[in-house]
DNA sequence: TTGAAAGCGCTAACAA
DNA sequence: TTGTTAGCGCTTTCAA
């Protein structure tokens, strides 16, 4: 057909598609008449589009049963609408409410949670990272505050909205929703005083805030004079993370070796405390007549155990909506003012102590 | 400049990049001096590279610190290396086993989990399956089975491989690993009728699983002659979902109040067993030598109470990481022969029953 | 073994 | 309000 003088361009290669099948917003688009971006904006703005027309894009995903694909979506507007959630790990632990709120919360804006277990170890810390950054979430929400100097570099460098959680610190990688193990140390020492209990002891995870909480509690302790008579801390059992009722039943049994005369036991989680209640209730020790014993965390069970158990109680729910809340704030491109918040944490008195 | 009777090509229009700053694979490629492709290929597919070029690149992405962009490589390639899992609530729940397996088992093969809550009362359920769905996960897992049509459908609809766990179905929607309630019931009945119980009892949860785990229980009590002469169904108590300690409590109570002979309870979780010792204690009820405990689930706690509590062990993480096994293998195309996998259950004894 | 070109399905930028 | 065009950053396809 074309005159052989004239130059042409080529007709363009037969397109070779590489599509699955399914149907795209182009198919939708097609069907209700109009360009894809119209399509596009009837489905993520319907108010930038006229009435008649949101009605036929509408019906067209209504017959098709489009679904978006959020991976194209979010490759092109930078925006994955995926928050990443890490936790030492999912079985048993007290982070949970935390998680659950986390997952309601950013649900509610139609972001979804990808969640990362990083071990107590540390030792996938840097695949972990590297998968969670290659998915280029719209947030990284961390439990406890990240140690390592190369993992807070890799973090900051990616540009993404960071919340540490679970701890304070001075120096966050950039946001922080959490609260300070010194200071319920301290005043769980002090609660036990005011109770009159002057032998205290602790039962803990081998984890690095368990530890920092003890040594305040153990300090306050000393400093309030409790403690065996030129003690240079309170007896303490190290157990390992994570916490169970079985840690907590041979924990009473090890601290009552090294001091029979204690009168109160702070644990570092409420599986720990119900091991040293069940101990106890098995070797005819009364509580909290002649031990009181303080959970930590508030679990469901607490309030229900027999004796009902004194326990810290650590808003995680508070937490998780917090920081979803930061996290959305800063998608949506909001500046964050204050970005450390110290939600604090309430001693629920009980009957064991 | 360009002379006006010769027609020209238009320049083309400066370049409007949307980029957000990082490197991508281009870069590391021009830093390597190689195509992305051949970048692409060093870092996927080491084989399938020269040696130098393989260096080169390697030394290039670890000058940039470059991170894949998995949204754009999961678009072009259409494996997302997300796996999406359901379960109804994540705070407390029986299901964290399997959670903290699949996991693992994903994390170890590159794939990421996308963590779901469906609410005990499937009303979400729509909104999940289609932030799910427009994910493009390369495999859902179902904590239960779906009952809902009209989210079956969508499911199939997707292509998505889907794993139902947790039950049995004649009727998956694709693959399935899980067990059977109705054995369950009937063999602890067995077990209790066994071991001279007569008179027994269910607490249980508001869950459709629940009930059917009792019918079969209480068909196969009667069946053995145990229960109230001329009863038609053995005392039951219905508790909400979650269970928590204080149901089990006001549990046993509704029970003993329903039929003060009762000599067995069987409960649908383990914090029900633990709420049903903790009120027998409470009142001084014998236990195991008035009535008999068993849980479900077999937690990590039921060994360590006191008594140690006699439970069905069901094992979560053998769910959880053989799910991970059948998603990964059609992810990379194998055929999955054996799509209905019974993983069974283990009645685990201990003192109290 | 390496590369050029095209496309995955969507949205930002610009234009009408 | 609607549309055109050109990407997002990667991988598939095809060719060398």
């Amino acid at each position: 057909m074309d005159k052989q003088a004239v130059p042409v361009i080529d007709a363009p290669p037969k397109r070779r598609r590489r599509t699955s099948g399914g149907f795209t917003l182009r198919d939708v688009a097609k069907l209700a008449g109009v360009a894809p971006i119209t399509a596009s904006r009837a489905l993520n703005n319907p108010d930038s589009v006229s009435e008649p027309i949101l009605q036929r894009v509408r019906e067209a995903v209504e017959r098709t049963g489009y679904v978006p694909n959020l991976l194209a979506g979010g490759l092109a507007s930078k925006r994955s609408k995926l928050v990443a959630a890490v936790v030492p790990t999912v079985a048993g632990s007290v982070f949970l409410d935390m998680v659950q709120s986390l997952t309601e919360s950013l649900a509610a804006s139609g972001y979804q949670l990808m969640l990362g277990q990083s071990g107590y170890e540390n030792s996938r810390e840097d695949a972990l990272l590297e998968a969670i950054i290659g998915r280029r979430p719209d947030g990284v929400v961390l439990t406890g505050i990240m140690r390592s100097d190369q993992g807070r570099r890799r973090l900051l460098a990616s540009g993404i909205p960071i919340v540490e959680t679970w701890d304070l610190t001075p120096t966050p990688i950039d946001m922080l929703v959490g609260f300070s193990h010194e200071a319920i140390g301290s005043a769980v020492a002090d609660y036990l005083y005011q109770r009159g209990r002057r032998r205290v002891a602790t039962i803990s995870a081998n984890d690095e805030r368990a530890v920092r909480r003890n040594q305040a509690f153990s300090h306050a302790a000393l400093a309030l004079g409790m403690g065996a008579p030129g003690a240079a801390a309170v007896p303490s059992c190290i157990v390992p993370a994570p916490t169970t009722v079985g840690s907590g039943r041979s924990g009473l049994r090890d601290l009552l070796a090294q001091d029979p005369c204690i009168d109160a036991v702070f644990c570092s989680s409420d599986m720990l405390a119900l091991g040293v209640i069940t101990e106890a209730q098995a070797q005819g020790i009364a509580i909290p007549g002649r031990v009181a014993v303080v959970g930590l965390g508030d679990q469901a069970f607490a309030r229900d155990l027999h004796p009902a158990l004194t326990s810290v109680q650590i808003d995680g729910a508070a937490i998780g909506s917090t920081a979803a809340q930061l996290i959305i704030a800063r998608a949506e491109g909001k500046v964050v003012a204050e970005k450390v918040r110290d939600i604090g944490f309430t001693i629920v008195e009980r009957a064991s102590g």
